[in-house]
DNA sequence: GAGTGGTCTAGACCACTAA
DNA sequence: TAGTGGTCTAGACCACTCG
């Protein structure tokens, strides 16, 4: 699947610097090295290298090589466009999903889907209302609107599991990229009774638009978190090009 | 300054993105026509498509070419490691900076800053408190850590003015990468007073590590939003590499 | 089949860092 | 001066999309 030479690269690199086999402020082996040790060309090892600096693993430094800057206590549910179900897996998190609610709706009734998904009135959503409980407290409720025409077998109870890994490894389609949006919102009172009674009664809200890689606009998500759990961790650069 | 060729094409295309040129959902000539029109080779239009595409203006389609994603309203203070200044400038906001204190101090009275930027009791720090105003009113405020090893000559005429400008222009340092973590926290009694009342009384907390092209840990920033006023917008890809 | 983007190569020249 | 990463090239072969 990633047979692909600078994919190999990096996921071997990547695999040692979470292990901890290299450490924060260690040195890479040298672009040279690797091209011996890899036996691959030297864009090659540079392209693996790249994605581990855009991905926030090292930092490389002209004339003197990479150095690595990732640390762990830095992690968390980072910017990174992961499923649910995926950030539980990563963190052994004890967290269960219930779904309230699965029912097929016309995008008319939802006029910020529509403009969120740039579809007509008449388009048919799937909405789904999740809750994630820890024990018995809500943390989090999910309410997601995804488009009939692409996933038309999709059930409640693959909305129990994962609907990402569904969509991945049942449809063969592929998630690319998302905008998201953080703001502070008071809660409704379905969502203070979903969420039995929060102090304060303000929800940490995420609003993404999630497109698949041939740039369709897919999915609306609206993830509402208990302000007091809510956490949100994002690796940045500063542009390299300016006006 | 940015002559490299590949930075020239970025700018060229990423400007005719912002300005409408290329609206959203257009296609961009493909990488064979590029080739021709700026006389470079296809790696070098490749680096700059690629840069687009990571930077979410473009979405390349394998077999089809590369269509533009980038939509003007999602939009603002971007997960991106921009200055306060600089956000201002991008949306002319009419915000007034206020310096409320600057000093220098001991990084033993702020474990929290020594275990950020990993350094020891005895060195120097630069505290320095600014309140961002519309108007009357409050909206941030931002309580930055810098190393004074590294820029001794900042003042508080400096900071009333753009930091980053000073540390990179007057300086010439290169400001590279950036940790943040968002959370939403009640207000002390001494951020409500200086947000002058605020209900609710939660503020939304950016807090960042900013890093040096060097890999050096040289601030360590608390910004505090009113969280009624708070927005934070985020582009951001789905892995490419997995297990 | 023609056109598109994705991967990879071998080699060149440059700018920066450090001893 | 030797070693490092940054840019750029010309060409190859592949996988995908679409008419």
């Amino acid at each position: 699947m990633n047979s692909n030479k600078y994919r190999m690269i990096y996921q071997e690199l990547s695999g040692k610097i979470i292990s901890g086999e290299y450490q924060q402020h260690d040195q890479l082996p040298s672009e040279n090295l690797l091209v011996k040790q890899y036996q691959v060309s030297r864009e090659t090892v540079r392209k693996a290298l790249s994605l581990l600096q855009t991905n926030g693993f090292i930092q490389k430094l002209k004339g003197k090589g990479s150095v690595v800057i990732y640390n762990e206590s830095m992690n968390f549910p980072v910017s990174q466009l992961i499923s649910f179900e995926e950030i539980k897996e990563s963190l052994n998190m004890d967290y269960v999903t219930h779904v309230e609610s699965f029912d097929k709706v016309h995008a008319s009734d939802y006029p910020a889907v529509m403009t969120a998904l740039k579809i007509s009135g008449n388009t048919e959503l799937f909405k789904v209302v999740r809750t994630r409980r820890k024990g018995e407290t809500v943390n989090i409720i999910d309410t997601d609107y995804f488009l009939v025409e692409l996933m038309p077998t999709l059930t409640k109870e693959i909305a129990e599991q994962s609907i990402y890994s569904y969509i991945e490894n049942q449809l063969g389609l592929v998630i690319s990229f998302s905008n998201k949006a953080i703001t502070f919102e008071p809660m409704t009172t379905a969502e203070l009774e979903l969420f039995n009674g929060a102090s304060p009664p303000y929800a940490a809200t995420v609003r993404s638009i999630v497109h698949l890689s041939n740039a369709v606009a897919f999915q609306y998500n609206i993830s509402k978190h208990r302000a007091s759990e809510f956490k949100f961790v994002d690796f940045s650069r500063r542009p390299t090009i300016k006006k």
